[in-house]
DNA sequence: CGACGGATGTATCGGTCTGATACATCGCAC
DNA sequence: GTGCGATGTATCAGACCGATACATCCGTCG
């Protein structure tokens, strides 16, 4: 996941250690916590063993702009053969995809897949969700009588949340089938109407409706 | 984290290995995926070699319901040291209690807190939130222009998620300090009118009023 | 009847990620 | 001039995950 995240990074500009983390964690700040650097820098050493990146020794007409001298920054750039892997990591989706923390980092990076793959990872987190979602409700309503109130409270507050995150996909998938580009200010659940021929069918307004 | 949650439940009923990961998938489903199997068993040697937890031997009237033959089901009972230890580990509120799966583990086992360490709980998960909080509003405000609209879309949405749950928490201080039991069924945001005197000044309708 | 799959049950292993810590430099304020 | 916070690289112990292995029990289907 970290590897997919650094080379989605490095994919727009060489950075050092230090900023790669501070990108990553404004980057990914709203599904996963941070990633420390006691796996960047592993990661990073394994990336450039491996030739995914390599050392960029400064651009000439930036000599080193704050720090001068010793052992200063170590500004890492993007090989031919990193922009591949990266590619890879990216398309292939495993089951991980799905998971909050990789669902985050592929989402970051929707940018670089084409609309079929976006379908296709929007469509499987949101299967993992529903997933969730259900089984939230059966414990809210199966094992009521078990669960003392702040438990309760935790499993309603957790269904609430996923009931959410369903609708956010929804209307991420419509955004996609559309053709349209992802939500321009879908703040509180409004879509502004977009000029554009009524292609297919429309899915209607119920959020709910898709298989099941 | 898992030590803790391991022990919480065994403080209701003893329990092996497989019902215990059932339970905690159950229990913690909302804010974490599940504890693994990996980590499980080695914990449970682990808080038996310590003397927090024994084999329970069964009980006489009981024997060995569906399973009958060879090595069985091993199943677990909190000893007296486990129960100080679960106590402890509770009670201390490290920083990581305030991290998703640790408050988690926590709210789940609440009523086993009692008012004041609750709150104390509640209020640090409260500023951790709004620090991600203003995080994700600092990007969103400040930079537009250097993400793409997938990456903006996943800022918004966790804007959305802490602002939830701030106002989730906020509710939930608000009952501890009424001295109010946990929601009754607060679902959207509806609180029941509840026969009660009216002790203290009741902190009004402004959900984010409280410091700052 | 046997074969097969799915739930139950215990257990380990490699690998990823965290949190703490260490250390060194830079710029700034007091 | 001295401390202090931001910048910057790096390691280590330990927690946790995902895959895998293996064994039993039970129901179903041919």
């Amino acid at each position: 996941m970290l590897e997919l995240a650094v080379l989605g990074l490095l994919h727009e500009t060489s950075m050092h250690g230090y900023e790669l983390r501070k990108r990553l964690t404004q980057l990914l700040g709203a599904f996963r916590a941070a990633f420390s650097y006691g796996s960047l820098y592993p990661t990073l050493k394994r990336l450039k063993d491996s030739g995914y990146i390599a050392e960029d020794a400064g651009d000439p007409n930036e000599p080193v702009p704050p720090l001068t001298g010793k052992r200063g920054r170590i500004v890492y750039k993007l090989t031919a053969e990193g922009k591949e892997r990266f590619a890879d990591l990216l398309a292939q989706a495993g089951p991980e995809t799905y998971e909050d923390s990789g669902f985050g980092v592929h989402f970051a990076f929707f940018s670089r897949l084409d609309q079929a793959q976006r379908l296709r990872i929007l469509e499987g987190r949101r299967r993992r969700i529903e997933e969730r979602r259900e089984g939230l409700r059966e414990t809210l309503t199966r094992s009521v009588e078990r669960l003392d109130a702040y438990s309760l409270e935790l499993q309603r507050h957790g269904l609430d949340a996923c009931e959410r995150e369903v609708r956010w996909l929804n209307e991420l998938i419509a955004s996609e089938q559309s053709g349209r580009p992802p939500s321009v200010t879908t703040v509180g659940g409004f879509v502004p109407p977009e000029p554009q021929a009524p292609s297919v069918h429309e899915p209607s307004e119920d959020p709910d409706a898709h298989r099941e």
